[in-house]
Parts: C-alpha cells; structure tokens; sequence
DNA sequence: AAAAACAAACTGACTGGTCGGTTTTTATCG
DNA sequence: CGATAAAAACCGACCAGTCAGTTTGTTTTT
C-alpha cells in the first residue's frame, strides 16, 4: 500500500497552499513547507521535481473544482446557470478568502514564467469560450437580449475578477458576498429579456 | 545644485519601475537595479532607506498621476467626466502595458505587507468614494438613472480591474482597448437617462 | 573644510536543491 | 505463513549561490 506516500504528499499540499496563501510563493520557503508538514527536505523532493512543480500542481487542482463546477452545470439550461453562479458567489467569497492572495499570485507568476503562462492561459480562454457560448445560447434560445456574446463574457468575467481583487484588498471594506450578488443580478437582469 | 542627486534618484526609479515590471518584486535585486541605473548599491542605500522604501515611493508617484487626473476633472459634467474617462482608455491601454504588472504586484504586496497596505487603502477607499458621489450627483442632476451609486461605483471599478487584469494576463488575447471602451460605453449607457 | 553623494568590497542570513544513508513497504518464493 | 531482498519513501546535513543591507573610504558639491 502506497498510503503513507499519499498522505505526506496531501501534507505537503495543505501546507503549500496554506504557506503560499499566507505569505507567498517567494517568502513561503521549501523549508518552512516541509517543517510545517511535518517531513523532511528528502521527503519533499521525492514528491516534488522542484518548488514550481509543487506550484503547478496546486494550480491544476485548482483548476479541476472549477472545471467540476462547469461539468455540474452541463445539463442546465441557461438561464438557470446563470442563477447557480450567483448562488455560488457566497461560498466563493466565503472560502476565497485564504486562496485568493494565492489565486492572484498564480496570475502574477503567470504572465512572466512561460511553463505556467501555458499552464494558466489555456485554461483561462476555456472559461471565456465556455462563456461567450453559454450567452450566444442564450440569445438563440430567445431567453437573452441581443447582444455581443464575446463583449459580455468578457464583462462577466471582468466583473468578477475586480470584485475578487477588490474584496482581495479591502475585505472589510463592503459586505462583497452581497455586492457580487446584487452585480451579478444586474448584469444578468440586463442579459435577460423581459 | 542637487541636479546629480536628483538625476541619480530618477535613474534609480526608472530602473526600479521597469524591473519590477518585467520580473517582479522579489526576483528584482537592488544589486540588478543599481546596475540597470548604472550606479553603486552606496548611492542607492543613500537614496532610499530601503527597498520598500523605494517601492513605497513607486507607488507614491502613481497614485499621484491618478490624483492629478481627478483633480483635472472637477469642473466637468458628470456624464463629461465618464465620457472623459472612456477616452482615455486606448491611452492607459497603450502605456500601461509595461507597468500593468507592477499594478499587480502593489496589490499583492498590500495584501501581505500592513504598511504597503496603509499606504493603498486609503487612496482606494478615496477613489471608490469619489465615483459614488459621481454618480449619486449624476442621479440627483437628472441625467442618471436611479441606481444604487454604492453599487454602481464598484461595479465600475470591478469592470476596470477585471480588464486590466484580462489584459495582463492575455494580452494577444483580445483588443482590449476596444473591449475596455464597449464596455464602459455600455456601462454609462445603462446608467444615462434617455 | 564640512557635508552630501557616491563607490565597492563585505557580511550574515537564507534559499533551493542534492546526496549518502536509513527506515518502511511491497513483492517474491520456499 | 514467514523470511528476504528489492524498491519506494524518507531523513537531514550540506552546498553553492543569492540577497538586502552595512561599512569604510573616495569624490564632488556647497
């Protein structure tokens, strides 16, 4: 059984994201992770190449809850999509509250290392493509107004990442559960054909 | 005269600006900086107390420019003002290309660093004010529609963060600068009174 | 000559990664 | 089942390099 192995390697990825989330990929070093972990330097490179592949492992399971999330999503229609995204926005601010310094660090790092740019970029212009469709859908379907699908993902997303930045930098600064609802509301009321 | 010194300090800055840009806080060195300006680590430590000090003085000096940019809007309509604003979109497009990582990079460090973070807040909160009380303005004028400013003004905000990021992160991704101007047109459209 | 500005060698703490050796797990076979 | 050997997992001291900041001494300005 491979169970000890298992549960080191789940250790050191709690610890990461705990570490990273906290003080940052730079400060967070490879012997902080391992001491909070509980495991020796030696353990951590048998299961990691080096400190970035331990990052771009996070990243990717990162990515997979939220390609769950869309998988989830497939058989509705799309309006109602829509509703479940704004249901969601509370958990999202809830339990983003740690990661998303992390989230943005994955970004940051992003737009200057090549090996995670490609890891991230790709992902990244699913999601859009994933949007702009799900609206052009819409709008055949008759539930949505005439409008430019690719505008309109692009805006969604947009607002959706300020208000992740702006609740990154001033959590105290508005109840953002509540504002990301009531602008998602908004913006889908404006989608919406009466 | 001081005009040495001060040169020596504008070198000093530009070189800072544009290696954080391109690699970041922390994978920029003072010793990387101070031979990029072209002068020793004893005139840098003379200028600057440290390299948060110097970080803290590039961030002084951008919120600066954003300042001055209000400032010269005050006697202005309202709706002048926003239709200011969209155009000078293609503009901060154009030129902040360079600098848009550095943005990032604030914003990270403010989320870790109380200091850096005393030192963004405030002129956040004082932005987010001054466009709430724009548009209530507008909406008490006549020539908004009865919109929640609080709400309208993050919605705004979210809108320009979440394209400037889009921007950075996936830059061949889109014409941003004509993303950034449908939407803000698409934004002020939906908030004027016909 | 006093002070400000600058040069450059230096310090000490820290970092990512390595490596030889040890323990634990797993597979094999009598 | 139990002995055993190979393999996988793990340990932690160690290394070479890097970095922010200091110090000491020189040049330039006032």
């Amino acid at each position: 059984m491979q169970q000890r192995s298992e549960e080191t390697r789940s250790k050191i990825i709690s610890s990461a994201i705990k570490l990273f989330s906290t003080r940052g990929y730079n400060a967070a070093s490879v012997d902080d992770i391992c001491k909070d972990a509980g495991i020796s330097k030696g353990a951590f490179y048998h299961h990691f190449k080096s400190k970035q592949a331990l990052f771009l492992a996070l990243l990717d399971g990162w990515l997979q809850t939220i390609d769950n999330a869309i998988e989830a999503s497939k058989d509705k229609t799309v309006p109602e999509t829509f509703t479940q995204m704004t249901e969601a926005f509370p958990y999202i601010f809830q339990t983003a509250g740690a990661g998303l310094p992390m989230f943005l660090e994955f970004w940051l790092q992003a737009s200057r290392d090549d090996k995670i740019w490609q890891a991230s970029i790709a992902p990244y212009r699913r999601y859009h493509k994933h949007f702009t469709s799900l609206i052009k859908k819409g709008v055949e379907e008759g539930s949505f107004v005439e409008v430019n699908p690719e505008l309109a993902s692009r805006m969604i997303i947009s607002t959706a990442m300020g208000l992740l930045l702006q609740s990154l930098l001033d959590p105290k600064g508005a109840k953002w559960e509540k504002v990301a609802r009531e602008s998602t509301t908004m913006l889908v009321n404006s989608l919406l054909k009466k």
